[in-house]
DNA sequence: CTGTTAGCGCATTCAG
DNA sequence: CTGAATGCGCTAACAG
């Protein structure tokens, strides 16, 4: 197939350049034996328009481009998937750019994005840093939804799940059981020299909806309040999002002898190392401790003993976060949208004092 | 931020416009002092380059189009990860698109790519049908690489792991621990009417290379050959690509009541599954069956027993992907490049006849 | 080394 | 309803 233009297809078809654009973009005025032979030059030469030139012309674009911290886990990989699956069914083209979970990466994503005059931006921020950076670089006329963070930029939507209900459910669930000692494991993308302490000031901050970790902390605390607990700050640990570090911040948990019956992780790939460090000191899940995860992915079944989850719709924000900007494209801000999250009980959690039949 | 042209950098710098586009791409003919006048300019407006104007201009494009079957699964996300990380390093766009592993949408994601006119193209195709399209519908001028195939297009680059030496490995040490029928399960996109019969059809048919397992059937029969066995159609099973499809295939081969010793699955999904549906119908692992999965994912460490796998090296994958396509821009073909696989062994095989001590 | 002139492929005025 | 003329923002070819 050769490259050809709008100049060719409109001689093949005997018309002027204006007409064969009018049949392109399904203009009404435009007589039916014309525009029969626009379509068999298209047909016949296999043209398709040149986007980029189209675009520069109009000054818009169909590309919508997306950064986010990484590609992987079950929130991300489910989010872009639904993204990507949405942009196809609305002839959207999808650019992705994967920061890594790092704040100079995040500052690179973004000024890619900036110089390509997407028709729309989807952003999920790693720390405050690169949100103000964000900020003062892309035009504020560019169509931008910020996906799974909350209340950051004002009269941008922001698509994303209940954190606070979610871990609010999950921790009155577990206190309902009758633990009371619980450990949370809260994710960050960088955790240098992160610890309870500045979480708890982080929580106060006005970059909070930044972390979702914040959000679960908040609901976390909630359900303690509701039996009249507070939190122990011995209780609360820094995490990554994968399984090396859940697996190496329980060994450390555990070698700090602090006491505790459950505890709740930032997503399952860190409870997948949290039961294993816990298997390898031959503390029972869910006898000695019950261990809940975030995601609800497909490892939730595979883990031994299967992982109660909170489950997250990837899939679905990534949906809407497109259904979002196309509705900013055309004018009209939607808002905020708030999904909801849901504890899937398996079998690492259980009543306080529970026994196994043994193996 | 406003949109700012070029028009406004070299009224501003008072400058001519092709000198602000001479700094812009960093040629050498150009004044220092202009220069700095132009670069104030630039930070001052925090002007950003239009590029659809530029690359409707030049006719090329920095976007690079991916078309992958999914984003899910450790090899697809792997290969994501890795293109777009490298992308990034070269200043590239990466346009993604999901087939979902369904012709259909092969064909319209080749269809939105090719009105794109993308900087370079990566393909994965679905079906020998899909990849017809692509080729009568992509202009042969366009930089061009398969990814995860071989063999389908001459001329173009194919960046694929070896499946056959790969399966051959995993083949090769089960019949060394003494297993000698070995059940293999091999992985399709679309699997309608597939059986035993049609895939030792497939494995004679040009299109061998559209279909990965096809070559780990050969790697397959190849070690089995080498211990004086046949293959046996019995052994030979379809499964799609994920934990149910495992689970529902070994629950119908189990029902089929035919002796096996050992199964290779398409990947570690499957085996997942599989694990599963031996564990329910009380089959030890790697005592009674030994079970190897493919693609040596996070969950292989997650699964119990812990899942003896290949590895697939899929980020390299995605980085040479871009690298073999930037070197297609730059003129110069590389030619197919073809990456190990590594066999990981863990505790879901083991020698026949082998007894784990009681639980 | 610099500015003037031209044109990429397309969509949008405006006459007719 | 149609075609001729104009320009989106940028880079390439040329002259000075």
């Amino acid at each position: 197939m050769e490259k050809v233009t709008i100049v060719d297809v409109a001689r093949i078809a005997g018309v002027s350049v204006p007409t064969v654009s009018r049949v392109l973009n399904k203009r009404q005025n435009v007589n039916k034996v014309l525009k029969k032979k626009v379509e068999e030059a298209i047909a016949e030469t296999n043209y398709a328009p040149n986007l980029n030139a189209r675009y520069t012309r109009t000054g818009t674009n169909d590309i919508i481009s997306i950064i986010l911290p990484t590609f992987e886990t079950n929130l991300f990989t489910g989010l872009l998937q639904g993204a990507a699956d949405t942009c196809m069914e609305h002839n959207l083209r999808l650019s992705v750019y994967q920061s890594n979970g790092n704040i100079e990466n995040d500052i690179r994503c973004i000024d890619m994005v900036r110089a390509s005059f997407s028709g729309g931006l989807i952003y999920c921020p790693v720390s405050p840093d690169s949100l103000e950076y964000f900020k003062s670089a892309v035009s504020q006329k560019t169509p931008t939804v910020i996906a799974s963070r909350r209340g950051l930029i004002e009269n941008v939507p922001h698509v994303y799940p209940d954190n606070i209900s979610g871990c609010y459910t999950a921790t009155k669930y577990l206190l309902q059981q009758g633990h009371r000692r619980i450990a949370f494991f809260a994710g960050f993308w960088e955790t240098p020299g992160y610890d309870a302490d500045y979480l708890m000031t982080l929580l106060e901050g006005k970059t909070r909806g930044v972390y979702s970790s914040l959000d679960r902390l908040q609901g976390y605390i909630d359900a303690l309040k509701e039996f009249n607990l507070d939190v122990q700050k011995s209780l609360l640990r820094i995490t990554a999002y994968n399984y090396e570090s859940g697996y190496e911040s329980m060994k450390a948990f555990l070698a700090s002898l602090i006491d505790f019956d459950a505890v709740i992780c930032a997503n399952d790939w860190v409870a997948a190392g949290v039961l294993q460090s816990l298997r390898e000191q031959n503390i029972l899940v869910p006898d000695q401790v019950s261990v809940v995860g975030f995601d609800d992915g497909a490892i939730t079944n595979i883990a031994r003993p299967t992982l109660t989850s909170v489950r997250q719709p990837s899939y679905q924000i990534g949906q809407r976060v497109i259904k979002t900007v196309i509705s900013l494209i055309n004018g009209v801000n939607p808002g905020d949208i708030k999904l909801d999250m849901t504890l899937i009980v398996r079998n690492s959690t259980a009543a306080k004092n529970y026994r196994t039949r043994s193996v």
